[in-house]
DNA sequence: AACGATCCCTGTTGGC
DNA sequence: TGCCAACAGGGATCGT
């Protein structure tokens, strides 16, 4: 499931492939992809005939800035995917929203369980959406580990729900937040104010190396629901991961068994053996 | 304010 | 073998 590595991925996928071109028209197969909007043809009308200006990421949003002020915002959700066609190219099952490019190309949005989501927002629409709601970008705009202290002073909700919470920090999912517990050795329940300097240093230590692996390995797959980049290949980061789907079987650094806890309504893996 | 539960949605999985 | 309930999860929303 797309999180920030497999958004990242593909951010870089379409970047030089649609940076530049003027979008000519966009078909809403399902309204209920366009969010934010009181009718969907709102997100038509607003992109229809704009330049797409540089396509950028926070979290697990890209954003396309384009001509005149307006940004055309994706989400993947869990099982979204954008990829690159030319028109005529059959189309993939749940192909819900179109974008056509000059070119012509199309950059097309296959998403079969709907939580992704496309969105055209103002400059002061895109700030009150993001206020409150998105953090500091995990991996490019990491927090210092005192400022993470700070997040976590007070707080008793699990660690794990608050690396999950996109206003503590955005990018993570519940795939990529248990394998950064594990390399920090942290149990997943502890409750984040429980968390002393040395334990918040090595959480932080632990994102960007295993964002890293995440990104070098072409996004994580699971299964046929598998995250695929736009080209169709899958990644390989799934067979890499050393909690995450792993319940019963030993642990990498310490021979323990992984366990496997619900928390938040979430699958938490975590080693009874070497997180603490 | 912080926290936890619930809902949305559909393809896959696992148990009988 | 076949059927169907359970499961997966990001984010919005609501109740406490």
């Amino acid at each position: 499931m797309p999180e920030l590595p497999e958004v990242e991925a593909t951010r870089r996928h379409l970047e030089p492939v649609i940076v530049g071109r003027t979008i000519e028209s966009a078909a809403v197969r399902r309204p209920r992809m366009v969010r934010r909007h009181e009718r969907p043809e709102d997100f038509v009308d607003r992109v229809t005939g704009r330049r797409i200006e540089s396509l950028d990421r926070r979290g697990k949003f890209l954003l396309a800035p384009l001509t005149g002020d307006i940004t055309w915002v994706t989400h993947l959700g869990m099982s979204g995917r954008l990829s690159i066609a030319l028109p005529g190219d059959e189309e993939a099952p749940h192909t819900n929203v179109v974008i056509h490019l000059e070119g012509p190309i199309e950059v097309r949005l296959v998403d079969p369980r709907t939580f992704g989501f496309v969105a055209a927002w103002t400059p002061d629409e895109l700030e009150t959406m993001f206020r409150g709601r998105v953090g500091q970008d995990a991996l490019q705009d990491l927090p210092s580990a005192r400022e993470l202290a700070q997040e976590l002073a007070g707080r008793t909700a699990p660690i794990k729900a608050l690396l999950l919470d996109q206003r503590v920090l955005a990018g993570l999912g519940n795939i990529y937040a248990d394998e950064i517990l594990h390399r920090a050795a942290i149990r997943p329940e502890r409750p984040g104010g429980s968390l002393d300097p040395a334990e918040i240093a090595a959480l932080r230590r632990a994102i960007g190396p295993v964002l890293a692996a995440g990104l070098r390995h072409g996004g994580t797959s699971l299964g046929d629901l598998a995250y695929l980049l736009p080209d169709g290949r899958t990644g390989d980061f799934l067979q890499r991961l050393a909690a995450y789907g792993r319940a019963g079987e030993p642990c990498r650094r310490c021979g323990g068994i992984i366990q496997r806890t619900v928390i938040r309504g979430r699958s938490s893996f975590w080693c009874r053996g070497c997180q603490f």
